[in-house]
DNA sequence: GTTTAGGCTTTG
């Protein structure tokens, strides 16, 4: 409703209205009291859409959706000034028959009222929307939600909210049992529900299920059994305190706890008695959920259970505890995140922050670099580590620098550390901040550690709850992190603005082939030493005296728009670069081997059998050939070769065999593979060959032959774990992987391809092909990179998702060989309530592997590169800036 | 239907 074209805040409470007009706001937003029916309050010439039908070019005019408030972001203020707020809702009673991705769609609300809703609006309300326009969801792929937006912003944006009815005074710990009351019994048949025990109630050995606020925890560590363990402290509105202990064998399944004050909610624990009091000890069919404890903070429950129930007296439970321990002396003490900008000497907090780049300091000791975005007013201890040793960029702007602190973790912190990858977002418990000269351990005198500047310790062991988390991008943290994050860049961007473009030479895609003559102010923020002489890049590339030239660079636009374009395969023996074939073509590639006559003389130094492959009986089962060598040494399953399968099956059989390499007979014998597909693979990685050097015939391998593979896999160890984890799955585990790809990568028991009883062995009548140790070396002379798939995620999307780029900067800086090519992050930035893509990416192609390319890690500044003559006659620019200083 | 650990008074 609009009143007199002034626009409003119109609520109705308890039957009454409350209007309230604001000149300088364009409100609009109902809160229809609970007691008239909602529907009716809503305006009759509105006409609701199922979300299921809504795409980018639904008309919206006079349409309604609605959907209950599942998730409220936090209220986001950008550098304008303006407000967003972003609103999960969820079609309750959409039909059975619908996508449940198109269930559950993002509000992405504007200015005054987003304002408004953030206040008013919580989980479990109502809301009908209108007034909105339909937009493409950046976030589809990653948050699984419906693949568009609404977009609510400017005058026609208009919601109307229907309350979620308030909490009863009774306690809803005491007796869920009972609570039903009948119309919720007849509309909707439920599971039996949990009863839950107050923590005053526990009766020793019983089994049951429990809330409590977390007083104290820690990270799941290895036990000495089977098990990870975790340990925690919770209590509730009783204020008994009750220790629990949570054994796993998968870290998924323990206790999600960010921080003190978090809720748990826990089924079937067990009550032990220990040192005279009563102890939680997880039992057969434990689960655990997690919620944040912030008050009238998202409900959003943390647990890898697939088949948990939350409801609203759940809801309800968590928000009493909430408000109880918020008002409790209990959670006052601890110790809450601190940013780097108010760390104090001598003193032990946790903090916040994204992993920017990491490296070995020795065995005991890792370095991570890490930055929050806020710059710490106390010098900070600075370490020096060999380039090549670092995970992640070696270097950074100097102003970024200052923003950087160097964390040293210790011990059992180390291994943990192992899987984190540059741009994780993490939370490091109870780390130390010591002033004062520190010994870093192994760095020689070359190396010297600075004295009186602040150091960052996470000693060893799991005492005070030490240890480090990965923090999930949709983490409340994580968010402040980035928007930190983002003040840092923008504030960077004015210093960039000050810089005229016109005075600068500039050069798209190419260099230049000559200059205007007018000189070019050279005016940069960087002194040159040496003696200026202005010469075009043309000049520099054709300069062949070796002489040093200086290039100034700014990446302005990014190529190729597909980021997996950007990975190339490169072959050290003759200089090859190559696309990464797509999955169509590969999997063409094993359609067609598997066509090929079967017969084949195998190898006399392999024994050959069949695979049964489940589920497929009538299909023609795979050949295996297995070495001989290798079974007498006991390592049968190290290394298979296999014939006769799909790209598919391979991919799936790579996930049970450490080593499986694909052939097909040809010309009677067997052959690898066309070498466009991979020779190798190994998990998730894939190591292809190169068409020019490499033959194409299998010889036999031997142990050294295998660990040939091993070195080399070792060598490039972190580089193929970044391939790994890019695109086997973002959970950590190994098990699911299915959209991006179109097909499910499996392991473990459940999926597991075996070799069944059916391997027939037959060892005679085979001929040799060759001399073992080459095959091996071609091996490790022409592997490359891990092959990305091609993704709807990254056709549609190039720019989506920091991660993804760092990833790809990540593996093209690791893949070393000379393989140099460079890539930069790009960003999202939201501006003026609309996402606005800031891309800040290039790629620097040299043909030369010798050529190392110099590094520029400040992608919106211009940066010096330094190249000597014949090196850059090897250099390609493309999209970037330059001009030569 | 077995085992693991059972905070903590740190500190390279």
């Amino acid at each position: 409703m609009r009143i007199g074209g002034i626009s409003c805040l119109f609520e109705t409470r308890g039957g009454k209205a409350v209007i309230s007009c604001r000149r300088h706001h364009n409100i609009m937003m109902y809160v229809m009291s609970e007691g008239l029916g909602p529907v009716s309050q809503v305006p009759s010439h509105l006409t609701r859409i199922p979300m299921a039908l809504l795409c980018p070019n639904t008309n919206c005019n006079n349409k309604t959706v609605k959907g209950e408030v599942i998730h409220k972001g936090p209220l986001v203020t950008v550098a304008t000034g303006d407000l967003i707020l972003k609103i999960i809702i969820h079609e309750e009673d959409a039909m059975q028959s619908v996508d449940c991705q198109r269930m559950s769609i993002n509000l992405i609300i504007f200015g005054a009222l987003a304002e408004s809703v953030s206040h008013r609006v919580n989980p479990g309300d109502v809301l009908w929307v209108s007034g909105f326009t339909v937009g493409k969801s950046p976030t589809a792929n990653k948050d699984k939600l419906h693949p568009c937006n609404l977009l609510l912003s400017g005058e026609d944006a208009c919601i109307y909210i229907s309350k979620q009815r308030p909490p009863e005074p009774r306690s809803s710990l005491a007796s869920r049992g009972s609570s039903l009351t009948p119309a919720e019994d007849l509309r909707t048949p439920r599971a039996p529900r949990y009863t839950y025990v107050r923590l005053d109630e526990l009766k020793n050995m019983a089994v049951v299920n429990v809330y409590g606020v977390v007083v104290f925890f820690k990270q799941p560590f290895k036990s000495r059994g089977t098990d990870y363990c975790s340990s925690l402290k919770i209590t509730d509105q009783t204020e008994h305190k009750i220790g629990c202990t949570i054994f796993c064998e998968n870290l998924e399944d323990h206790p999600r706890i960010f921080q003190t004050g978090d809720i748990v909610r826990m089924h079937r624990v067990k009550v032990h008695p220990y040192n005279n009091s009563l102890t939680l000890v997880n039992t057969f069919g434990f689960s655990v959920v997690t919620f944040s404890g912030t008050v009238g903070g998202g409900m959003e429950p943390r647990t890898s259970s697939k088949n948990f129930q939350l409801d609203e007296d759940d809801r309800r439970t968590v928000e009493e505890l909430r408000a109880w321990a918020a008002c409790q002396a209990l959670l006052s003490s601890v110790s809450a995140a601190v940013p780097l900008s108010a760390v104090q000497p001598n003193t032990y907090f946790d903090l916040i922050c994204q992993l920017l780049a990491k490296a070995s300091i020795d065995s005991t000791c890792t370095l991570l670099r890490v930055w929050d975005g806020t710059r710490c007013p106390h010098a900070l201890l600075k370490v020096i580590v060999e380039p090549n040793s670092t995970e992640g960029p070696s270097s950074f702007s100097k102003h970024k620098e200052s923003h950087i602190a160097n964390v040293l973790v210790y011990d059992n912190h180390v291994e943990f550390s192992k899987h984190l990858k540059p741009g994780a977002f993490l939370r490091i418990y109870n780390l130390q901040a010591i002033p004062g000269s520190s010994k870093v351990p192994d760095l020689t005198s070359s190396q010297p550690v600075e004295s009186d500047h602040l150091a960052f310790h996470l000693h060893g062991g799991t005492s005070y709850g030490r240890g480090i988390r990965l923090l999930p991008e949709n983490s409340p943290d994580v968010q402040e992190l980035r928007r930190a994050m983002e003040a840092f860049l923008d504030h960077q961007d004015e210093d960039v603005s000050e810089l005229n473009d016109s005075e600068l030479l500039e050069v798209w895609s190419t260099p230049p082939e000559f200059i205007d003559g007018d000189v070019v102010d050279c005016r940069t923020e960087r002194c040159c030493e040496h003696q200026l002489q202005l010469v075009t890049l043309t000049q520099v590339k054709q300069n062949t005296d070796g002489q040093t030239h200086h290039v100034r660079a700014q990446i302005v636009s990014y190529e190729p728009r597909q980021l997996h374009r950007a990975l190339k395969l490169f072959c050290c023996s003759c200089s090859a670069i190559k696309d990464v074939p797509d999955e169509e073509l590969l999997a063409g590639i094993f359609s067609e081997a598997t066509r090929r006559p079967t017969a084949c003389t195998p190898p006399p130094w392999a024994l050959s059998g069949h695979m049964d492959l489940p589920g497929d009986a009538s299909a023609s089962k795979p050949s295996v050939h297995l070495s001989t060598k290798l079974m007498t040494e006991g390592k049968t399953e190290q290394l298979i070769f296999l014939m006769g399968c799909s790209l598919e099956e391979t991919q799936h059989l790579s996930s049970a065999y450490p080593n499986v390499v694909p052939v097909a007979p040809s010309c009677g014998q067997l052959a690898l593979l066309d070498l466009t597909a991979p020779f190798l693979f190994r998990g998730a990685n894939r190591h292809y060959g190169c068409k020019w050097c490499s033959e194409a015939a299998v010889r036999e391998p031997s142990a050294a032959g295998v660990e040939q593979i091993d070195e080399t896999i070792i060598a490039e160890r972190a580089f193929l774990q970044c391939g790994s984890n890019r695109y086997l799955n973002q959970s950590g585990g190994s098990k699911q992987h299915s959209s991006d790809h179109g097909y499910t990568l499996s392991s473990g028991r459940q999926h597991r391809y075996v070799m069944g009883p059916t391997t027939q062995l037959c060892s005679e009548s085979m001929k040799a092909c060759g001399t073992e140790r080459n095959q091996w070396q071609n091996v490790s002379h022409s592997l490359s990179v891990s092959a990305p798939s091609q993704s709807p995620h990254d056709s549609s999307c190039p720019v989506q998702g920091s991660g993804d780029l760092n990833d790809v900067s990540h593996v093209l800086q690791m893949s070393g060989h000379g393989s140099t090519c460079v890539s930069w992050r790009t960003r999202q930035r939201v501006r003026r309530g609309r996402a606005r893509p800031a891309t800040r990416s290039a790629i620097l192609w040299s043909s030369n592997p010798a050529v190392k390319v110099q590094t520029m890690h400040n992608e919106a500044q211009w940066t010096r590169l330094d190249w000597t003559g014949p090196e850059a006659q090897h250099l390609t620019f493309k999209h970037i800036k330059c001009s030569v200083f």
